[in-house]
Parts: structure tokens; sequence; C-alpha cells
DNA sequence: TGGCCTTCCTAGGGGTATTAGGGTGAAACT
DNA sequence: AGTTTCACCCTAATACCCCTAGGAAGGCCA
């Protein structure tokens, strides 16, 4: 009988490739056994279990975003730098829903497996870096931050619900929210009265 | 045998409070069933399906969190308005995070189903109705609204997905937001060059 | 060649979704 | 009151899924 070859990566890009097909919540065990053309027993040699396995797909497609979003960013600073941002994560996310899918449930990643992902922790540095150029200093420049990455992923996470109805087009609604986000990091606000540090 | 005394409704509102104890995904036909002291295959005459029952989760949780956002919002305008929106769509995730959760699968919903559901309907209404005092004009407005949806949603998605880490916390930088979006609304940047309506 | 580890298999237990079909309560009609 | 009707809930059966346990067979090294 040949060896299929198997390993804990190919598992893992298995099953990411079948949640960008039919959804994260279809990527079961039986089905990446079938597409590896292997008995499902056999993939608890390499992974946990399913758990495991979409914790695994979480952390992939956070390096895989962290990498686009560092190469779109790289030599640019400003606004340029704020839009590379946004539209490289708004681009991953619709080229690879159910890889994006799977970042929001990093609750429940085992940590082990996660301290030695460098994705999210770059992840940060690079938000960060991208904002240098405002010239925000801490906390504001850590709020601006949240903002930011909340603001992206609640935008393609509404994409990806069909949120926005068809009057307007979402991108040109995205365009203009970048706009929106680049002059408000321009003026930020700064503290009201009664905000303690 | 007494009789139960199912109906839709009381199926989806147990399946609501199962959502909210362990987590949507983990609402199961079985469990729903278990804790209406009713064999699985009962609910069947009540409700489609899983996805079914997931379905009307959804549009109840659409439907409560529209009517606390409209009772909060009343009487309000400006930054009030805004501020006491923005609060009701946090308390209603933080304190139904299974129900909220099931809002994000709105794609694949019985459109039948949906259409009696006024939740979503009037909370487009809704959040049209509290920018009316920053004085914007279409398509400015319908840009506007999806901006503040996307950072609501996108926010209580990160607090969930534990994406914030803990040195400052989320509410400093939820009030910082809040804060943020009230003068991005006042001055509203004009369209830039090249953007055909 | 012989031993050993890894890989993959078969077998099986337990849980879940869903359908089909039957019995029984309770209300409605005569 | 007796009967009919219907909604409700059940049992039974199928099919899929997750996961564990233990066995056979390929590849590596001596």
């Amino acid at each position: 009988m040949a060896r299929a070859g198997l390993t804990a990566e190919r598992v893992t890009v298995a099953g990411a490739e079948l949640a960008d097909e039919v959804g994260l919540d279809q990527v079961t065990m039986s089905q990446v056994a079938r597409r590896l053309g292997v008995k499902d027993a056999s993939l608890y040699s390499h992974v946990r279990g399913l758990d495991d396995l979409r914790g695994r797909i979480a952390l992939l497609a956070a390096d895989e975003k962290t990498i686009r979003i560092a190469e779109a960013t790289a030599g640019r600073a400003g606004r340029d730098a704020l839009v590379a941002f946004a539209n490289a994560w708004r681009d991953y996310a619709h080229r690879y829903p159910g890889r994006y899918a799977a970042t929001q449930i990093s609750i429940r990643i085992d940590p082990e497996l996660a301290a030695e992902a460098p994705g999210p922790r770059r992840a940060v540095k690079l938000t960060y870096g991208m904002l240098r150029g405002y010239g925000l200093a801490e906390p504001d420049l850590t709020d601006a931050v949240r903002l930011l990455r909340s603001t992206f992923h609640g935008f393609v996470a509404l994409e990806a619900a069909g949120g926005f109805a068809h009057e307007r087009s979402s991108q040109q609604s995205w365009v203009r929210a970048l706009d929106a986000l680049h002059t408000l990091l321009e003026r930020w606000p700064p503290s009201r009265e009664g905000d303690p540090p």
C-alpha cells in the first residue's frame, strides 16, 4: 500500500482549501480525509482532532494574511500605506473566505501551537508601523489600531454575511471608508474630559 | 402523555438560550430537544431543520437587538444618539453572545422567513435616523451608515474572539472609538477626485 | 537480513441530523 | 355524550460524523 505522505501541514492545507470551497463549518475530518485519499482515522496521527485542525487553519490564515499585508505596505507611508494595508486585508478575506472565517475563532486555540505562529504578533507590529506617519502617541495609538482593525474586519464580515444591500456597491463604500479613516487619523480627536489614562 | 406545548417560537427561544450558554455551533437539535424535554424528532414539526433553526435564532436576535437600540436612542440626537446606539449594540452582543453570533450568518436564511422579520429593515432605518443630525446627504449617508455598522460589529467581534490584549481595557478603546466616529461624522470628508457616483 | 518506528488501516462505540410512519391527546362537530 | 379530526409527539431506521484501540505494512538503520 502506497504511503500518502501526510503531515500536519498537508492536512491543514487540505482543510483550508476545503474551508474556502464549502465554508469553515463544513470542514470535517471525513471530508479532509477523502480529499487526501485516506481514511479519517489516519488524520489523528497528525492532528489532535477537529478543533486542533481548525486552530491550525486559523494560524495558517493569520500568517498568510500578515504576509500579504506586509508585502502590500512595504515602502509605503501615510495614506498609501493605509490603503494598501486595508485592501490587502479585504482581498485576503474575499479570496480565502474559509480561511478568513477561521481567524475569528482564535479564542480557543491551543496556546502551545499559537506560540510558534508568528502571524498574529507580526500583524500587530505591522499595524502600529503603518500608523507611524500619523504622529499618534500612546494610548491613542492603541485605540487607533483597534479602531482600524475593527472597521476592516467588520466591513468584510458584513460583506460576507450579505449585510450590504445592492443600492450602492460595497466597493464604493469601502473607498469612502478609507478616505474617512485617513482624515480621522490625521485629526485624531483629543481625549475628552473625564477619561482616565 | 402530557403535551409539551411546543411551537416554532418556543423552539427558537430554547435554541437561542442554548446558544448564549454554550455557543452557537454547539446548538444541536438533540440538545434543544433535551432542554425542552422532548425527543429530537419532535422538533421537525415546528422547524424545518438545524439550518432553519439557526436562521430563526438570527432573526430573533436581529429583532431583539433592534428593539434595544430603538429604546436606547429614543429622543436622543447627535452625539448622545450615537453613543446610545453603539452602547446598546455592544451590550446586546455581550449579554447574548450566541444570539449575536447567529446574526452573522444572515446570508443563508430562508428568504420567506426573513421577509416577515422586521428587525433588519428597522435597524437600517434606525441607523439612518440616528445620523440625521449630522447633515449628511446621499451617497455619503449610506457610506457613513456602513462604516458605523462595520466598526460596531468589528469591535464586538474582535472582543469576542479575544483579539484585544489586556494592556489597555477594551472599554477605554471603545469610548475613544466613539469619540473618533463622532468627530468624523461632524467633518465627513468630501469625495475625492475620480470617485464616480 | 532483522529490528523498529511511523504511517495508515480495519473495527467499533457513541453522537447527531433527518425522514417515515404510528399512536394519542384535545378540541370541534353532531 | 359520542365521534371525528388534527396537531403533536413518539418509535424506528438510515446515514453521516468524531474519535479510540489495536493491527499490518512501508521505510530506515544496523
